[in-house]
DNA sequence: GGTAAAAAGATCGTGCACGATATAATCGCG
DNA sequence: CGCGATTATATCGTGCACGATCTTTTTACC
């Protein structure tokens, strides 16, 4: 069956995709005032976050995990060489691969962020229990856009 | 009782806001085939909607409709008006407000955008009562961060 | 081994997003 | 009435985000 068409769909309201638009931004200006003093942004974090977890990674690698792109994470990357967080380094097996690795200051940040992630929790003030839901039924979502945006973001036909 | 500042928390799969992040961006991707043939991004589409809602709006209530901040919405609704779809006036009764009328090409437009929202449920494959509940979530969870956000990103002290 | 295709990054241009600051109009209150 | 505070919008600078295109290296296959 075909969905309808009326305006109604078309309010503000009525979209899922909005709420996760504003979301997304709004947590972002909360990381802020932890953030800055760090000189991070919050999707150098992000890039922080992956190579704290697994240590030295090819941009590729960082990419995927971010679900970040080339254009976007080179300009990054080297902004976060330049204030000493990471190295660059063409990998010797394959001269196309950038590896990153973590400086000495880029390990020492980690400590610096370990209180992070429960201060924003205290910060929303909202049930753990429906935080725990609502991230299952994001990561969910987000498996399903990026299948629909591996599949050029044309309808699934099972 | 304190929270935890374990490494672990410092996962990337630990995160609520980063599915939050990509997800945001993911369904942008989404919409781009359907908003790019009609000229328009999605933080355009979003004030679009509000238009159609509401008729003439002033630049601040578009700002609190969309959560967004004027230094992003003036140079957007410029290009807006540079591309014919609204017109911005000065209010007689206030000179410092604008307001931002739709033009026909704006109206116009509202017949064209119907589709999108049934086209990108279906494209996300998801059913629609998990959307319908995670939609609930999300609207909560944004009520939340404004008002964390509005409290200057502090913990709440109830 | 030689060449076409693929893969990994880099670059460019445009448009958000937002903190900080500026400017002009209006309001409040003594 | 007058003037300091508030409000509405604008401007500036920086950093994403991404589509499109480019370069270089590697791979595949004849």
């Amino acid at each position: 069956m075909s969905r309808p068409e009326s305006p109604e769909l078309l309010r503000l309201d009525r979209q899922l995709c909005f709420p996760l638009y504003a979301a997304a931004r709004l947590t972002q200006r909360l990381y802020k005032p932890y953030l800055e003093p760090l000189g991070l942004t919050y999707p150098q974090y992000i890039v922080l976050m992956i190579l704290w977890e697994e240590g030295p990674c090819s941009v590729r690698r960082i990419n995927e995990r971010a679900l970040l792109q080339t254009n976007t994470t080179t300009p990054l990357l080297k902004r976060m060489a330049q204030m000493g967080l990471v190295e660059r380094k063409r990998a010797q097996h394959d001269e196309r691969v950038v590896m990153i690795h973590l400086t000495e200051a880029g390990w020492a940040l980690r400590s610096q962020c370990a209180c992070i992630p429960g201060r924003l929790l205290d910060t929303v003030d909202v049930p753990g229990e429906d935080l725990v839901a609502l991230k299952q039924q994001l990561d969910h979502l987000v498996v399903r856009l990026e299948k629909a945006v591996a599949a050029g973001g044309r309808p699934e036909h099972r």
